[in-house]
RNA sequence: GGGCAGGUGGCGAAACUGGCAAACGCGCAUGGUUUAGGACCAUGUCCUUUAAAGGUUGUGGGUUCGAGUCCCACCCUGCCCACCA
């Protein structure tokens, strides 16, 4: 009796693809090219975990797949190395974290080499590696030189327990994401990107690109951006005037106060003539000093201050109305500055209601209901109250109004984005030196002109009162390697550990040669992952980021797969950077300005419950266990069968039996090849074709199923397939279970791999049914199925139907109204 | 508060442009095989009912010869974002 024995056979396999270049992708090849992308993984300490193999399963599936329809695939894989974890954990042990790194990474490979995935392992990358971040931090240098890149003080998000800025997203429900500590506000100077300068592009491009509609949808809901007007409105009894942004300014003549953010700047300015300046600065300290968490929780707690002793013009209708400060208007959107409608915005109404200022309707839904004075109506409707504008549609009053008051010269038409410029700093070790370089020589050394015209953070920083040049290091000084240090831990002023290291700060100055010092920051995380799909068409070239020749043949990337997680901000990121060394020239023009043609997102694997799967909870499955136990191809299938690929699903060891048990059953048929049985040739053909169809559609749950449905058939059957037909079986098993495939190849005497062959197309001759089984129903029910010739035709069908027994029971003492035909499918007799 | 995804057996789930609801798998039940357990094989398994028949896709309405699928209203769950003017 043959026995299914996975740990034999996979063992067998790997050696074979893995000392080989079976899955090498070939620079210069005559077939087309496809570009397969899986995200790569952060190599933890705690290895892989079912989750991340869920994608490289499916998406080893289409490149295998790709391969066997001819084309020259790329399915590469890497390691993006830098972060937190493994320093927290240097700062533990005292283990260096590129020690630490090469073991996570050795683990990392052995396992997916233990699930037979085809990554090209020749082309591995790692972002911690000097060799790959040269590069990283040539981009950076690149942006800088732009002007894309610069240093400014601003209010960061401070974690007081990891002693490190988080960027906005690193900040949940006001804590900080990985240690739950509460974040708060902290002044530091950051290197920031500006990402606002594509934000246009990064919505209009969206266009060119398949990728599922909520991914394109959370790309510009994140981008937010808003087209309204900026219109003035003057300080009584002064020449100065506030600037506020607006989106509808069809509401005008409902506005009955004006708000300024905490740090408007306007409130300095008109420090002398605030009558209670000593409540308003003492509001405006609270207002600052507040933490996150606590603004967020305030929601619906509007609280502020009047300036009192001064007055705002509303433009439609030259009244006076109060000035407020608030903490529900924020700086950094807009201008800083709101006009406040109460009767037709919430937020304005709550503020109004709690400070008891008058709203006034100018809006009336187009029912013509009579607004309440209970809420805010936030709709469009018609005006009222608003003099010669009145009973004008919103739409149109829109226009009409910002037409009047731009001939006035009091507006103009304006765009924001909700997008912020990217914090680029991080005070930490384990990351790339940001390659900077500040010298105090070099900037008295400048003429006063060229000092006049230098941009703080740009062109130069103040340090303790003291000038400095910011200079990039030369880019032949490249990789600026990250040194030694005796300490992982942030310094207690929450500097990087670099901050200690005399050696790697104190520096010659490239252009006056006298001592100057180093850039203590790294960069995030993302700035390694944001390009490495670049890296992968050539990742030993030490002149160039990759030669444009491997660039125009490889990109742009067909297919990426990731996690739903990172659909916003690290696409985004990444196409941004895509899209500026697309500028520079640095990729060729040839390839468009979008990096990525196709994207997909697997779905999460869930523990039981639904609970996620944690270290902390206990609950994380380890594929190796699985491997142990059942086998690789049992893990893969299961993994696809689990299933819709872009849903979570959650994990249930017991259901790999299931797919045990079929494998096993394959592995048993290869005794009943030889005879011709034309029933199991039709479904071999019909399963060959819902499995091409059901991979391309990422719907791997139903191609492991039809795949089931016809080695069961086959099972039940006294005959067999015939030799060929049995290959095209053993080809379309083995893009998901390629150990046994293989295997099984071998031991029928196929010749080369079944990993080289052609994948099979099916013969619609052979699906052609001859006889169609036609459903008869009654007023709609169902009543009756008969088998009928394939093509018959109405008038035939009709006389067929209305002579069975079934019917004649069914229709007694009943007239015929209508009868519904559908060809091979249906016929409906209404009565 | 906004956006997105989803709600179908005991469970994971199928159902192409409206046309046999529950394919495939788990679990369960009965029988076979086995020293026993496991494994394997066979049969059955949405609900009511012996059957005939009827009912059933979160709830309520609508369109249609026909609705899990389309339209309207509502309820619930998950994820993401959140004072963005």
């Amino acid at each position: 009796m043959r026995k299914y024995n996975p740990k034999k056979i996979e063992k067998k396999w790997q050696n074979k693809w893995y000392s080989s270049d079976v899955f090498k992708a070939k620079d210069s090849s005559g077939s087309k090219k496809f570009y397969v992308l899986v995200e790569f993984p952060y190599p933890s300490g705690e290895g892989l975990h079912v989750g991340h193999c869920r994608s490289y399963i499916g998406l080893d599936v289409i490149a295998r797949k790709k391969r066997l329809e001819g084309f020259n695939v790329l399915f590469p894989m890497g390691w993006d190395a830098f972060g937190l974890p493994t320093e927290n954990y240097a700062i533990k042990t005292g283990i260096h974290p590129a020690a630490a790194t090469l073991n996570n990474t050795d683990k990392f490979r052995k396992q997916q080499k233990r699930i037979g995935l085809s990554f090209d392992f020749s082309r591995e990358i790692n972002t911690s590696d000097p060799l790959y971040y040269k590069w990283t931090q040539w981009i950076f240098i690149q942006l800088f030189k732009k002007g894309l890149s610069y240093k400014a003080k601003m209010d960061i998000n401070w974690c007081p327990s990891c002693k490190i800025g988080l960027a906005n997203e690193e900040v949940l429900d006001g804590k900080c994401e990985r240690c739950g500590f509460n974040v708060v506000k902290k002044e530091k100077e950051q290197w920031l990107i500006k990402i606002t300068e594509y934000a246009q592009r990064l919505i209009d491009d969206l266009g060119l690109v398949d990728y599922p509609e909520r991914v394109k949808i959370g790309q510009k809901e994140w981008i937010g951006k808003s087209q309204g007007l900026e219109v003035k409105f003057k300080i009584s009894k002064t020449t100065l005037s506030a600037s506020v942004f607006t989106t509808r300014i069809d509401t005008l003549f409902g506005c009955t106060y004006l708000v300024l953010a905490p740090e408007h700047q306007l409130i300095e300015k008109l420090k002398d003539r605030i009558k209670n300046y000593r409540i308003v600065k003492s509001y405006i300290e609270k207002a600052k000093s507040k933490l996150e968490r606590e603004r967020i929780s305030e929601i619906k707690e509007k609280t502020g201050v009047e300036l009192i002793g001064i007055k705002a013009v509303n433009p439609a209708n030259g009244k006076e109305i109060p000035v407020f400060v608030a903490d529900y208007v924020l700086i950094n959107y807009g201008t800083g500055a709101i006009m406040a409608v109460p009767a037709h915005d919430k937020r304005d109404f709550d503020f109004a209601k709690r400070y008891n200022l008058s709203i006034i309707e100018v809006i009336r839904d187009n029912k013509g209901q009579k607004f309440d004075y209970d809420k805010a109506y936030e709709g469009e409707g018609f005006l009222v109250n608003s003099e010669r504008f009145s009973g004008m549609d919103s739409k149109r009053a829109k226009d009409k109004i910002a037409k009047w008051l731009s001939n006035k010269g009091l507006a103009e038409n304006k765009v924001y984005y909700k997008l912020r410029d990217w914090i680029f700093s991080r005070q930490r070790y384990w990351g790339e030196p940001i390659p900077i370089i500040y010298c105090s020589y070099c900037w008295e050394k400048k003429l006063k002109k060229e000092k006049d015209e230098a941009r703080e953070g740009y062109d130069y920083i103040v340090k303790e009162g003291i000038k400095y040049e910011i200079i990039p290091v030369e880019e032949k000084d490249l990789p600026l390697v990250l040194p030694e240090v005796k300490e992982y831990k942030p310094t207690e002023k929450g500097e990087s550990p670099l901050a200690k290291n005399k050696d790697f700060l104190e520096v010659k100055c490239p252009k006056c040669q006298k001592q100057a010092q180093r850039e203590t920051d790294v960069m995030p995380n993302w700035a390694g992952s944001n390009w490495y799909y670049l890296r992968y068409c050539d990742p030993y070239n030490n002149n160039e980021l990759a030669g444009k020749k491997p660039l125009s043949y490889w990109m742009p990337v067909d297919w990426y797969n990731g996690g739903m997680e990172h659909t916003t901000l690290h696409l985004l990121y990444s196409r941004f950077i895509y899209k500026f060394l697309w500028d520079i020239g640095v990729v060729p023009k040839s390839i468009g300005p979008e990096p990525y043609r196709k994207r997909t997102s697997h779905g999460m694997i869930l523990g039981e419950k639904m609970i996620k799967m944690s270290k902390s909870k206990g609950n994380v499955i380890n594929p190796d266990e699985v491997i142990n136990k059942y086998g690789a191809d049992a893990l893969r299938v299961y993994e696809m069968f689990i299933g819709p690929f872009e849903q979570a699903a959650i994990w249930d060891t017991k259901g790999i039996v299931g797919i045990y048990r079929f494998l096993q059953r394959v592995y048993k048929l290869p005794s009943k090849i030889e005879a011709k049985d034309s029933e199991l040739k039709r479904l071999l053909h019909k399963t060959i074709k819902k499995v091409s169809l059901d991979i391309d559609s990422l719907k791997f749950n139903t191609a492991v199923s039809a795949l089931m449905e016809f080695i069961n058939k086959w099972h039940k059957e006294k005959t067999g397939l015939d030799k060929d037909d049995f290959k095209k079986f053993l080809i379309i098993l083995s893009v998901f279970a390629p150990h046994i495939s293989e295997e099984l190849w071998e031991e029928s005497g196929f010749k080369g791999l079944c990993f080289s062959q052609k994948w099979p197309k099916h013969d619609e001759e052979f699906i052609r049914e001859d006889k169609v089984l036609l459903i008869v129903q009654i007023n709609g029910k169902v009543r009756d199925k008969i088998e009928v010739g394939q093509d018959i035709s109405e008038d035939n069908a009709k006389e067929t139907v209305l002579k069975t027994e079934k019917v004649n029971k069914w229709m007694q003492g009943k007239k015929i109204k209508k009868i519904i035909f559908v060809k091979n499918k249906l016929i409906n007799i209404v009565v």
